[in-house]
DNA sequence: TTTTGATCATCC
DNA sequence: GGATGATCAAAA
């Protein structure tokens, strides 16, 4: 694929780490690096690459959106932007054996995937706990051990960075910017299902 | 500088 | 070994 579309194959993903998303992105024809919105804005799609080792199952959580820590309180689930990004994606799974160098790994075949009533329910609580905490000026004490499904963590090109965020009496702090992150079990699950694969080895 | 694409690398 | 916290690049 990175050969048909003109594209050097990196030696590792050291420095290159979203190259296999935008790669798959732009063979399918994605708006390359479009601005926000799904990728495929005529469908409502959003894809997704998806790491998975020998088994099918994830091999990394997924980065949903960066988390707007200001005005995170004022949000429902149903008008959050974790909902929107999710609403339909397509998974596309990719070999991620380490074994395997990057230019020989197999992409799986795609799965087109929206929430179940049951999946949004539950995602939809953890969102609303992990928003509750940062609104009520806890940001700095979360760590990604919180939400079963859902976790907040650290996103931005170093730990130096700042964004504003709440404190505990609505005052605005200087704080490290966070995303919402699928766990790999939510992601494993939505694997499984479609694909049906064995539930454990 | 922010957004979009994620994986790295260390800790437990 | 798996998860957490840290980090990297391209494009707008």
């Amino acid at each position: 694929m990175a050969e048909r579309l003109g594209r050097p194959v990196p030696p590792d993903q050291r420095r290159h780490k979203g190259w296999v998303g935008q790669l798959v992105e732009a063979a399918l024809g994605g708006e390359a690096g479009s601005a926000a919105g799904p990728d495929f804005p005529h469908l409502g799609v959003e894809l997704k690459t998806i790491p998975v080792d020998a088994r099918g199952a994830p091999r990394e959580t997924t980065f949903v959106c960066a988390a707007p820590l200001t005005v995170l309180g004022q949000l429902t689930w149903a008008e959050s932007p974790v909902r929107a990004k999710l609403a339909r994606v397509l998974w596309v799974p990719v070999q991620a054996d380490p074994e395997v160098p990057l230019g020989e790994r197999r992409l799986g075949s795609p799965c087109l995937w929206s929430p179940s009533p049951e999946e949004d329910a539950a995602l939809g609580a953890d969102w609303r706990e992990l928003s509750g905490l940062v609104a009520d000026g806890y940001v700095e004490t979360i760590t990604a051990h919180r939400g079963q499904w859902l976790q907040i963590r650290p996103k931005a090109a170093h730990a130096r960075i700042r964004t504003w965020a709440p404190d505990d009496e609505g005052d605005p702090i200087r704080t490290l910017p966070r995303g919402f992150y699928l766990r790999t079990r939510f992601t494993a699950r939505i694997l499984a299902a479609h694909y049906r694969l064995p539930s454990s080895g």
